[in-house]
DNA sequence: TTGCTCCTCACGTCACGTGAGGTGGC
DNA sequence: TTGCTCCTCACGTCACGTGAGGTGGC
């Protein structure tokens, strides 16, 4: 089977997937927080499903404010834990640190939420008359 | 009652009424966001309490993810609504507009809620020993 | 006069956006 | 050879952060 070798994509279909920008994928690039599996001989930046994977976790840690080196240091966290359980406790210490800012970040979004539903029916009111 | 006057604050007393910093309030008084009422003789910014309100209502819609000018916009139109009723059309759709992308925003942050929740419990795993 | 708060530049930062000019690969 | 996709600079942008150097006002 020859498929494992046609699961890598370009960077366009990579954007296209996961609904970010080229910019975006190549700035994650140059950051280290996401490396294409390959290039191709042309240099090509060439996706694995993993890769995209990754990618579509790390835009889903977006809206948790972290800066593109904290979701880094998180998900290095994280596969440190899966990989030798929890050992330090250093490790621990920074997976609660994230996890007292999730919190804080859910709490954030349940107040935007009701801000948000609010504006919507001040601006309903602005604008009575049915589309 | 000369209570009128004692209600305007200096900048540091809105920031900290607000929980923003001094730099943003000045930030949104440069581009003509949140203008002070006043100056005092020696040129500090004073805040009224309307100011004040105008700032938490600002602070609410960031959130929807809109710049600066849109706030700006938007904020200007509620007040034309308010004042003269829907009586333009193109005013109409730019509410309407509006509302539209606060609806998008408001799913985008259900969504957010999900990962969030789901995040604190990929973390919950990685450290489960009790804190 | 001392402190604390405020002021205006003005450069720095983060996460990209946006061309400019050039090349890969079917 | 033509198109479309991709490449690397490199400057621009937005919303501030962060000093630098100086002044207001109780």
């Amino acid at each position: 089977m020859p498929n494992n070798q046609k699961a890598l994509v370009q960077i366009g279909e990579a954007a296209a997937q996961t609904d970010l920008s080229l910019r975006t994928l190549r700035h994650w690039d140059d950051v280290g927080l996401v490396r294409p599996s390959a290039r191709s001989n042309g240099g090509f930046r060439m996706y694995s499903q993993a890769d995209i994977k990754r990618i579509q976790v790390i835009k889903s840690m977006k809206p948790l404010a972290l800066s593109l080196a904290e979701i880094q240091e998180l998900l290095g966290l994280i596969e440190s834990a899966d990989a030798q359980g929890v050992e330090s406790r250093k490790l621990e210490r920074r997976v609660r640190h994230y996890m007292d800012r999730t919190r804080v970040c859910i709490a954030r979004l349940n107040r935007d939420l009701d801000y948000a539903t609010e504006l919507l029916e001040i601006l309903a009111a602005a604008a009575p008359t049915k589309g």
